[in-house]
DNA sequence: GAAGAATGAAACGGCCCCGAAACAATTGTG
DNA sequence: CACAATTGTTTCGGGGCCGTTTCATTCTTC
């Protein structure tokens, strides 16, 4: 169980965690696309376009040009469906899971620093 | 005291709160401005541009424009100094106290979802 | 006062994202 | 099999942010 931040906890986390971000120069991503990447790896696959489109209540172009960026940051990866070849499948990355190990030690460590 | 959070709390939380913001359709800024908007929140005054500048480790120009941006949101305002008039001061709003009082809110309801 | 330094803003070209609409590919249905 | 529905992508015009360079204003120094 965790004691809810209070206000001021809270800002200054958001502050120091964008602060390390902006300095390290890092490939920022959007809050939707930061948004993307997470539900695909917090949540349990599959996960298609109009899923992630349903869940983020955000049209489907949106989430296909959110592919786009992070495949290129291989940050996820798509493939084809092959028992219904509409869809396709959205798959996570070694280079996501870094990505997003970096970010959760960057929020542990500015929380411990409160 | 707070106990720094683990991998996955840490990663849920950030989820969480972006969420919300992509639902609720909010103007949405970039990490830089976020943080930008932060700092002018957080730390004592007097903001300038050049000093915004050397604490984010980023040219002038990103600091002047994401004033131009946050300005016309109403989130933050600028003013002439008055003792040194080629420096521009960096002043709070309402509209910016509401803006970061709401992302504290959906921290700290977030964090408490844990 | 004149020359130089400092501060912030504007201009330029490039890249990416957006919403809406049109499109291609695949599957379901009569 | 023909036609409709579903899924994901592409295209189009518009707008924003970026880095770099250039500019206008104001102070400082001699």
């Amino acid at each position: 169980m965790l004691h809810p931040l209070t206000t001021a906890q809270a800002l200054r986390l958001w502050h120091d965690v964008g602060l390390t971000q902006v300095k390290d120069d890092e490939p920022d991503l959007s809050v939707r696309q930061m948004t993307i990447l997470l539900s695909i790896y917090l949540e349990a696959p599959p996960h298609t376009v109009r899923g992630l489109a349903a869940k983020l209540v955000v049209s489907k172009p949106v989430i296909t040009r959110a592919l786009d960026a992070m495949g290129k940051l291989g940050l996820v990866a798509r493939r084809r469906d092959d028992e219904d070849r509409r869809n396709v499948l959205v798959q996570r990355t070694v280079g996501g899971s870094l990505y997003l190990e970096r970010l959760a030690d960057l929020v542990s460590a500015s929380s411990e620093r409160l």
